[in-house]
DNA sequence: CGAGTCGTTTACAACGTTTAACGTGGTTGT
DNA sequence: ACAACCACGTTAAACGTTGTAAACGACTCG
């Protein structure tokens, strides 16, 4: 059934060895050899099986993406360009499902898949993984988001505390004073975004409201409209709301148009992450946008630079630049 | 580094094939050695190596998803629930962006990723593959979406035909007489949606205006939204559309949105695949919402069974159930 | 003209697993 | 007792590829 490197040989008259050469640009080859073997490879269609090839090799030129959901839009937007951004580099990307469970023991339960990636890409956001260590892994891994990599890993993310500074002066700027805040978890990227907000609010000599604080359960919609139904019970609501991600902002939103409010005129809502639906919801919503081609390029570089073998070169800690979009949500 | 079968074989002082035996559950094994040797297993952290079992065995217990673009909301959850569903049966998926290249050019040029893969769900919908023939994969493939499968292929499908006359129905039943259609390109897609908005409008004795049949380029937002704009710039313009996915629903809900018009009121808009986007959008979109799990779940067993051998049983073409979701987007 | 060199090709072993074929005691049933 | 089974072990041979090291020829040089 399967054409194997032998039956090339055969058919080209070379040994298995010169067609492995040959496929793996092995420098010392005749231009009439690697002619016939090339007519050879194309004649039976011949693939090299990736099985034995990372049996022997050690590598497999596959990595692992672990991310929370990929249903979630700023994942999807984000597998889908790591995945080009691998492919681009002839490497193939395998995306794994988190949902929730703790991340950390899936990655060490699923043993790596068994020796079949070469290193993963691992971005935590809901759970928070128990502490791991380059031993307890055995691969390289880069980090995604703001969960802190202790020196210990490679890191790519934004300035989440700078970014979210920024958006909350930019409802400053509009003239809001009392401003909202939904995601302030228990995770890391709530913390570190939590603290941005608190820092803008300070430096504009605002008070800051523990009331005005929202956890909320998840990241998604629906807890966002749950968090702003919330606030709109309140005696004395916000006049403008930065939510931790998109999804949450497109959930606030939603319960604001249930409620008959709209933003930003009854109040002001910004975002994170920048993903599409938020540019064409109604009203469109003003976001921290970072650069998610940047990101995942820079990740997939980082990673294969780790399994090239850097693995002693000091652990780096990318900053993924990002803008702030002004859009109809926070726009007069 | 990597700890190897004979290794655990060592620590639980068995032979290396009664450890072999433990893993894959062969039948005769005392329950004191197999606690042996699963007390090894665990001392030592041991994982098989996929790459040699796959080798040996002519199995990986992978399979591929080949979609246009996973960061397609529909896609996106569709692939979620695909990874789920084949993770409950224990096998891997693999996620393949086709981005609009000929898919069919790819899966043979991939080279079904060098036999690693045991099977590949396929689901074409921007491009339209050259005909594919079983000898030309080598592997069980299911077909999803509208694509006619020939008889060649397993197929799981929305019956999109009956769908879209429901959901053109719907819009008749709310007194909209001038309905448009957007998204009826050259895909498969576009013209049996086509064919069930045709086949409603002639139900109810509406005529069919050949100008109210938008095409544009893709099924993305900025598509809806561009053929929406079109729409409106007619003499005389519809007075309800539908959308043949919930993205050029999205899309033309914004134009509408712009242009300072409402929805249902001025027109009304149902799409097609119930994204979550819609269900908070404002207006929250009216679609056809089909059973994702269900098609997921089936797709799956389907391609299952035909890697487990049922090469030559007859091809099977599964029906997804679907809703009609009501929202606001159509209700008064 | 033989020794050395270089460029090109090849034989062989190895990667970690499973399957096959066979062997060996031990237990049960009649 | 004898067969029939059971629970393992042993050994060898694959699966398809690549790394190592050695062989081969042709050429250069002293």
């Amino acid at each position: 059934m399967a054409t194997r490197l032998s039956d090339v040989a055969a058919q080209a008259g070379v040994s298995v060895k010169t067609v492995s050469n040959v496929i793996n640009d092995y420098p010392h080859i005749t231009a009439r050899t690697r002619a016939k073997v090339e007519a050879a490879i194309a004649a039976l269609g011949y693939r090299p099986n990736v099985s034995a090839r990372s049996l022997r090799k050690g590598r497999s030129d596959f990595i692992a993406l672990a991310i929370p959901e990929m249903a979630s839009p700023y994942f999807a937007e984000l597998g889908a360009e790591i995945s080009r951004a691998a492919k681009r580099r002839g490497i193939t990307v395998l995306i794994d499902q988190t949902e929730g469970e703790s991340a950390a023991e899936k990655l060490v339960l699923d043993g790596m898949r068994g020796q079949l990636i070469d290193g993963i890409i691992f971005s935590p956001i809901t759970t928070v993984p128990a502490k791991l260590t380059v031993a307890d892994i055995g691969k390289p891994l880069v980090l995604l988001g703001e969960r802190p990599a202790g020196g210990q890993f490679d890191r790519v993310a934004v300035n989440s505390v700078q970014a979210s500074c920024d958006a909350t002066t930019h409802l400053i700027s509009i003239g809001r004073r009392r401003i909202a805040a939904i995601g302030v978890g228990g995770t890391s990227t709530g913390v570190v975004r939590r603290k941005g907000y608190r820092k803008a609010l300070k430096a504009a000599g605002l008070p800051h409201d523990p009331a005005l604080e929202l956890a909320g359960t998840g990241y998604h919609r629906e807890d966002g409209a749950a968090s702003m139904r919330e606030l709109l019970a309140l005696p004395e609501p916000p006049d403008a709301v930065f939510c931790f991600n998109d999804l949450l902002a497109l959930g606030a939103l939603r319960t604001l148009a249930d409620a008959g409010l709209r933003a930003p005129h009854d109040i002001a809502v910004v975002g994170f992450d920048d993903i599409e639906d938020g540019r064409y919801h109604s009203p469109t919503l003003s976001t921290i946008s970072p650069d998610k081609e940047w990101l995942a390029d820079n990740a997939v570089a980082l990673l294969l630079d780790r399994i090239a073998g850097n693995g002693e070169a000091a652990h780096r800690d990318l900053t993924v630049p990002y803008t702030l979009q002004i859009r109809e949500s926070t726009a007069g």
